[in-house]
DNA sequence: ATGAAAGCGCTAACAC
DNA sequence: GTGTTAGCGCTTTCAT
C-alpha cells in the first residue's frame, strides 16, 4: 500500500482530518493534548505531507522557476547560487535548468514552469521570444529577465551593462598597445555577446588605426577556446592579432591553456587577452586573467527580490536593476 | 479568474472532460476530427497542464532527487550535469540540492524529495544517516549513494575508489622527493575525505622517513585554500613541509595562488601539490595541477541509471558501481 | 468513440 | 475545539 494520508493520520490520533490538517497549519486552534495524539501519530506512521495535493489545493507553488544558459559555467553557478539564497529565506523553491548557450532547451523549461505553475519565472533569453513570455504573463507569473532588457520595457530586469564591458576590455586592449584585435563570440548569439561586440565596436571605433575582427565558435566553454586556441596558432602569421577580446572566461582560459602549452607564444608579450564575468578561476589562471567583472550572486538575489516585490505589489510597474561591470587587471594583459 | 483547466477546454470544444484527457494521453482513443476541436481549444485557451494534479492522480512524480555537497564545486556540477543528460533520456526532471560541505541542507533535502514523492534519491551523504534512509525505503523510494557505500550494503552506490586516490595522491609525492606531507581536509569531514586520507596514510606508511600531517579547514573552497596558503606562508619554517596533498582542487588552487602571490615559494621546487577531482580548471592553473581525475559525468549518469533499474527490477540486490580514479600528472608536483 | 463519475490528498469554510 | 464537506485538476474505470 502506498504512503500514508492525512487520512491515516486522523484515524490513529482518533482526531479528524480536519483537524490534522490544522495541526499543521494551525496549531493555535487546536488543544495541546489533540496535537500530541496527532504528532505522535504522524511519527510512528512516517507521515510526510503530500506536495502535490498541498500545490492542487493551492492553486499555486511554491517554487521559482531559473533558466540560465550554462549552469556548468561558474559565473552562472554562482548567480544561481545567489538566488537560492534568498529564495531559502522565504521558503521558497528553485528549479534551474539549462538552456544550453544556443538556447534550445530554452523553451523546453519554458514549459516545464508552466506546467509546475511556478510562482515566477527567471530567465536570461538566448533566444527571445515575447510571445512565449507573453503567455506566462496571461496566467500572472512574474517575470524577471536575466541580462536582457527587452525593448518594450515589458518585463522587469536585472542586468549588467555588458555594451560597457565590451568597451572596458576593448579599451584597455588598446591602451596596452593592442591594434589588430579579435573578438571571440559564438554562433547563436546570445543577446549578453552582441552587445559586448557592440562596446567592443566602439571603443575601436575611437582609435583609426585599431582593426577589430571576430570569430564564432559553436559553444562557450573552455574546450572550444582550447580548440580555437589551437587552431589559431596552426595558422599564426606574424603580428596578425595583437588582442583577444573572449566572450566569457571559460573561452578565454582555453584559449591561453593553448597558447602556453605551445610556447611558441607569450601572453601577454605577444598577444593580450582579456575574458568577461571574471569568474573565481580567472585569478588562478597559468596567467591571471584580465576580466571584467560581474555581480554574479548579486544578480541572482537581485533576481529573485525583484520576483518578490512583484508578489507583493503586482502592478509595480517594469523596473530594470542594472549593474555596472569593472575591469580586473591581471597580468594577461 | 485563473488558468484554464481540461474542463474549459472541454466546454470549449464541446467534448467531455475524459475525452479531452484522452486526447492529450491515449489519442489513437479518439476520432481525428475530434482530436482537431480539442487540440484547436488548447490553442486559443492556452491550456498548459496542471503537473500537480496529475502527480496527485498519479501518486507518484517523474522527479528525480540529487543532492550534492557543494553544486558550486565544477567537480559536482558535472556530475549533475550528467545525470541530467541520462535522466532527460527518459523525460525525468532532476531536483537539485546543495547540502553544504557540512551537510546542514542535508536533511532539508531530503525532507523536500519526501514532500515531492521523488521517484528516487541520488545522495552523497555527508552527515550518512540510515535511518532517514529507511524512511525513503519504507515508501518504496529507490536510493542511490554517491561516494558512499554503506557497511549494511543496503544501498546501491556510484564510487570511486577514494582510498585509491589518497594513496595514488601521496605515494606521488613521495615519488618526487616529498618527505613531509600535509593533507588539506574539512571539518566534519566527508566520508569521501577520510577515505582520502585513509589512502594517503596508507601510502605513507610504506616508507618510514615520511612524515603525514593533516590540516582542516572550515569549507572546501578556493578561498578556503587561499587563506590557509597565506597562513602557511606567514608561518613557513625551512622545510617544514614539501608536499601538500588538498582534498580537492578547490582548495589546491587556492593554495597555489596564495604560494605563487607571494613570490616566496615556488611550486613544484619548494612545495610539491596534488589536488583531487581534476576538474576543468586544474590544467588552465597558475602551475597547472596534478590531481586525481574523477569521472565527473560517468558518475552522474551512473547514478541515474541505477535508479532506473531500480524502477523496473526492484528487487535487484544492491550493487556498487565503482569507478578508479586516476593519477593525472602536471606541473605543481 | 464518447461521456459520467469516482477519487487521489489536502485546506478552508462552515457547522456544531 | 473539533468535525464535515466541497472542490482544486486530473486520469481512469465503466457505461453507453
Amino acid at each position: 500500500m502506498g504512503d500514508p494520508s492525512i487520512k491515516d493520520v486522523a484515524r490513529a490520533s482518533q482526531a479528524s482530518i480536519g483537524t490534522v490538517s490544522n495541526v499543521l497549519n494551525h496549531p493555535e486552534r487546536v488543544a495541546q493534548a489533540t496535537q500530541d495524539r496527532v504528532f505522535e501519530a504522524i511519527r510512528t506512521l512516517g507521515y510526510v505531507r503530500n506536495d502535490a495535493a498541498r500545490q492542487l489545493r493551492a492553486g499555486k507553488s511554491t517554487t521559482l522557476g531559473l533558466a540560465l544558459p550554462a549552469t556548468s559555467n561558474p559565473f552562472f553557478a554562482a548567480v544561481a547560487h545567489g538566488a537560492e539564497e534568498v529564495a531559502a529565506e522565504r521558503d521558497l523553491r528553485i528549479v534551474l535548468g539549462s538552456t544550453g548557450d544556443t538556447g534550445g532547451q530554452e523553451s523546453r523549461y519554458l514549459d516545464l514552469f508552466e506546467q509546475l505553475r511556478v510562482r515566477g519565472v527567471m530567465l536570461s533569453p538566448v533566444s527571445y521570444d515575447p510571445s512565449r513570455l507573453d503567455a506566462l504573463r496571461r496566467r500572472n507569473t512574474p517575470v524577471v529577465l536575466i541580462d536582457y532588457v527587452d525593448p518594450a520595457m515589458e518585463f522587469p530586469a536585472v542586468t549588467v551593462d555588458n555594451r560597457a564591458g565590451g568597451y572596458l576590455a576593448v579599451n584597455h586592449l588598446i591602451e596596452r598597445g593592442a591594434r589588430r584585435i579579435v573578438f571571440i563570440g559564438a554562433t547563436g548569439w546570445t543577446h549578453q555577446v552582441v552587445q559586448r561586440f557592440a562596446g567592443a565596436q566602439e571603443a575601436a571605433g575611437h582609435h583609426p588605426d585599431v582593426v577589430l575582427a571576430r570569430i564564432d565558435l559553436g559553444e562557450m566553454t573552455v574546450s572550444a577556446g582550447r580548440a580555437l586556441g589551437h587552431e589559431m596558432l596552426a595558422n599564426w602569421e606574424t603580428d596578425s592579432v595583437d588582442g583577444i577580446f573572449a566572450g566569457n572566461d571559460l573561452i578565454a582560459l582555453g584559449i591561453l591553456q593553448a597558447f602556453v602549452m605551445s610556447k611558441t607564444l607569450r601572453v601577454p608579450h605577444d598577444v593580450r587577452l582579456v575574458g568577461f564575468d571574471d569568474i573565481d578561476f580567472a585569478q588562478s589562471a597559468i596567467v591571471p586573467l584580465t576580466s571584467i567583472r560581474q555581480p554574479a550572486e548579486e544578480i541572482g538575489r537581485a533576481a529573485v527580490k525583484t520576483l518578490l516585490t512583484k508578489f507583493e505589489h503586482p502592478e509595480t510597474p517594469a523596473k530594470v536593476v542594472k549593474f555596472e561591470p569593472e575591469l580586473i587587471v591581471r597580468d594577461s594583459s
